[in-house]
DNA sequence: GTTGCCTCTGACGTCAACGTGAGGTCCTAG
DNA sequence: CTAGGACCTCACGTTGACGTCAGAGGCAAC
């Protein structure tokens, strides 16, 4: 049983994040007779999950949808759908991200061939 | 020379983000006798880009950096470096979008097999 | 037993990218 | 010449994912 530094530590994240996910639904936690967070190893995992998902522009009603199907393995029709949805989402993300890339691409090409006197090995 | 009205449809985004893009520094307009905006018709593709910079993780900031290497085609080293920062930026960005992609993905193959009897054809 | 770090619960602060009126002006079609 | 969109400038409101501070208690070491 992990304390919620050593989460926030591996995780990456912020211990306030931790109390948000909670507070949001999204991560739960057992409790010491004193009243401390005890968190199970796959916590971690669980968070860098969430994490990712938040990257991938979902906000925390989204990933709320989604992780029920993560933890128990099954999921509705209805969840199923939203799991497609948000991975289409993800999908023209990536898409944009691509072609922004590109662009930033031939401009940072284009800037290289009018500097070129300092890059030449 | 377009009115703010029309570059707004015809990029895909509100007028108050050109006004809040003119005040950050992103987008430049003339302004006619009245003092009303008027736009080159390149705005439109200069608007979109900024979008996607946007949709990159870009802050104003960045965009604001960037933008200039996009209109001069002139780039100074720091600048260039910058934008290879942004770039590596967005790399990192869909890497981690790809990984949570597959991760869905996963999730949505297992939902299948849980519940096939829907979608069999 | 006390030092020092960790954790707790509120609860207000933040920041970016706009949204949303208020109150007034412009313009163009009929 | 007038009705009604489109446009103008303030300027405050919104939202999500936390940051941060206050005041109090917990825990392991010395």
């Amino acid at each position: 049983m992990l304390r919620i530094g050593e989460v926030a530590a591996r995780a990456g994240v912020s211990v306030r994040a931790l109390r948000y996910y909670e507070e949001q639904g999204l991560l739960e936690a057992e409790r010491s007779a004193s009243g401390q967070r005890r968190y199970a190893e796959s916590a971690v995992g669980r968070v860098q999950f969430i994490q990712q998902l938040y990257a991938a522009g979902l906000n925390s009603k989204d990933v709320l949808e989604v992780l029920p199907c993560v933890h128990t393995g099954v999921a509705t029709p209805a969840m199923l759908a939203r799991l497609v949805d948000q991975r289409d989402g993800i999908d023209r993300q990536i898409a944009e991200l691509t072609q922004a890339r590109a662009r930033l691409d031939e401009i940072i090409r284009i800037g290289q061939e009018h500097v070129p006197a300092v890059a030449a090995s």
